[in-house]
DNA sequence: TCTGGGGTCCTAGGACCC
DNA sequence: TCTGGGGTCCTAGGACCC
């Protein structure tokens, strides 16, 4: 089947405050009322709540005065990965490039796909009935012909929505959008790009890339340069393994000590370990996450030689770097205690990084070769070539 | 107004290697 | 006595996203 490269084939499907209407679905008494999933700070906030002016991460104090008649509600994280299941069950019914973006946000390329379901508009409807008859959630789809439109359409669209972006109409929906829309602009590169005078993205497609770059740094600035002129050639594509696995935990006013972070340091390591061994995976680098007083940050890692999987190494490792940094806790007082573990390997590979150009084949045959040594020449290898853009890392599992 | 928890990617300097 | 060019890895910080 011949597809054009510019059919409009690509959408963003997003569940509408995914956490709050699961507490509707589950519960019709908070059906048409506002809820505020969260206490301490708004997880989530159903339409009835934002239409109050209840906002994701706000102050539950703040929230419940801008709306005391909400239904405040404990998250149940369980339920919402639950759900988030089901959802992308029904998505792969309806394509096989599915590329989870979160738990409640996917993409789907249904490009030739126009005689097994139907057009990408039609195949947009479909899929809202479908989550909504088999999971009882709302959602909304954006359809156009890039990534970055289809998740623009998507937001505009919301809730509820269907909004498809024409090929002929893109820049016309496009330059009028405020910068912050550019997905990639935060509060940060938004205020540098206000100080420049420009507070659209026709503004931001007028100016020179190199002046971009100036403006907010390499990346970004080749980043929203590209997209401001519509350019997004990235592919919709199943998403790559997790590259960290992390926990983190908000002391209480009344237990900031360097003693209580230890104690929930214990913990947040014991959970972390926990997930990253159910997920056949080891970590090498270790990175403890702190937060202060003045709400800055700091963080202190280390990287082992060998990748592990077990608790008491990596506790040893996180309590070093916690001991590290107990200058800066006595000084600016501790608020937040976190963990993250990333350079992952599967557990039992052998990971080899080999070298481009020549030498590359004769580092192959030595590693080959220690492997040999290592678990007899009678062991079986499944080689997975992890590509990288340069130095290819190449993990060889015994089966 | 007082800020949770889980992630991704980029930048920049320094150590080290050939 | 002064000092190239190309690369990887580690550490720390920062911005952004949901």
């Amino acid at each position: 089947v011949f597809v054009p490269p510019d059919e409009p084939g690509i959408l963003h499907a997003d569940l509408d405050a995914f956490y709050a209407s699961v507490e509707q679905r589950d519960d019709p008494r908070l059906r048409g009322r506002p809820v505020i999933v969260g206490g301490g700070v708004v997880l989530a906030s159903s339409y009835e709540a934002r239409a109050r002016g209840v906002r994701t991460a706000m102050g539950g104090s703040r929230a419940r005065r801008l709306c005391p008649d909400a239904i405040v509600v404990p998250p149940r994280i369980s339920a919402y990965s639950d759900a988030s299941k089901a959802v992308f069950k029904v998505f792969e019914q309806f394509s096989p490039v599915v590329e989870g973006l979160s738990i409640d946000e996917a993409f789907l390329d249904v490009r030739g796909l126009e005689h097994i379901i139907g057009s990408p508009s039609e195949i947009a409807r479909k899929l809202k009935r479908a989550v909504r008859e088999q999971v009882g959630l709302p959602i909304t789809v954006g359809v156009a012909r890039t990534k970055f439109l289809a998740k623009v359409a998507s937001a505009v669209g919301k809730p509820d929505g269907l909004l498809v972006v024409p090929p002929d109409g893109e820049l016309e929906f496009l330059h009028p959008l405020p910068v912050e829309r550019l997905w990639g602009v935060g509060e940060k590169t938004a205020r540098k790009l206000h100080a420049h005078g420009l507070t659209t993205v026709g503004q931001v497609a007028a100016v020179p890339e190199l002046e971009l770059i100036e403006m907010i740094g390499r990346a970004s600035g080749r980043h929203i340069h590209a997209l401001s002129h519509n350019r997004d050639p990235r592919r919709v594509r199943t998403r790559s393994r997790r590259r960290s696995i992390g926990a983190q935990h908000a002391l209480g006013p009344r237990s900031r000590s360097p003693q209580q972070a230890d104690i929930v340091l214990v913990g947040l390591v014991d959970r972390v370990t926990r997930r990253m061994r159910a997920a056949h995976r080891v970590a090498r680098t270790i990175v403890l996450r702190l937060r202060f007083s003045d709400f800055t940050r700091a963080t202190r890692s280390h990287t082992i030689a060998e990748a592990t999987g077990e608790t008491e190494t990596i506790l040893a490792v996180a309590r070093a770097l916690l001991v590290d940094a107990l200058p800066l806790i006595d000084r600016k007082g501790i608020t937040l205690v976190g963990v993250a573990l990333t350079n992952l390997e599967d557990a039992g590979a052998v990971q080899l990084t080999l070298p481009f150009g020549r030498e590359r084949e004769q580092a192959l045959d030595g590693a080959l070769d220690d492997i040999r040594e290592r678990y007899g020449s009678d062991a079986i290898m499944r080689a997975v070539l992890v590509g990288r853009e340069q130095g290819p890392t190449v993990p060889l599992l015994p089966d």
